[in-house]
DNA sequence: AAGATAGTGAAGTGCAGACTTGACCAATCG
DNA sequence: CGATTGGTCAAGTCTGCACTTCACTATCTT
């Protein structure tokens, strides 16, 4: 499980997940999800903008697989979906594992790379 | 080397680069330059753009630390830099850490999400 | 039942950003 | 030298998208 295999990633899906990290108040919105569930109505206050705004936003996290949500009563509870940040920890998995190799043979830039 | 140690990312290179990755004519390019570096003609011939177009996407790249170039002669060759993944991994790190924890108490979700 | 509260839909505004074209400069080639 | 070729600068275009407001539909509260 787990496992170290090279996982390719789909790049429609990539798309959809770089575009929902790409806007600082969805990745807050991950930030805050992945601490604890919130209502629509919580974030709405939280990032200061409109609940109408955070739906939408709400909409391309789910699109990319980044949060989830399911209403009871009149209430819709949001939470994170892993699913998207593995997908991307695959995407990076995928990159790295091409150049680490390619930059195996040359030995260079690593060491700079790592001090920031 | 390498920790394993929680390592912070400032909102604002996190802008710069999920921005950069957010464009699938970007994400080719270092798609490209994770294989072997290329010159902008080169770059522009594959993806199909005008030069100026690959001049600009360039820009972005190396704002987000995802590619470097130098110019020889009149030709510039562009290379990935390691850094932005580097940073893109901590990244996800961070919050994976987050919920790791958060469903260890939980317990759910987390097979759901390991298969696909 | 009246009134607040939680959320959704539609339509519009304004800005960012992905491109292009055209003029231009600097190396390289014949 | 003259002609390509590689790249850059400056505008300008056009689409996408983050966000708002207004109107409306549940649902909860008292």
């Amino acid at each position: 499980m787990n496992s170290t295999a090279p996982r390719i990633i789909d790049p429609t899906r990539a798309d959809a997940l770089f575009h929902a990290l790409g806007d600082a108040n969805r990745r807050r919105m991950v930030g805050l999800l992945s601490d604890h569930p919130a209502t629509i109505s919580e974030l709405s206050a939280f990032l200061d903008i409109s609940k109408t705004a955070v739906g939408q936003h709400l909409a391309v996290l789910e699109k990319a697989r980044l949060a989830r949500s399911s209403k009871v009563g009149r209430t819709r509870t949001c939470q994170l979906d892993p699913a998207g940040l593995v997908a991307l920890q695959d995407w990076i998995n995928f990159h790295r594992r091409e150049w680490e190799e390619r930059l195996e043979r040359l030995g260079d830039l690593v060491c700079e790379a790592n001090s920031q």
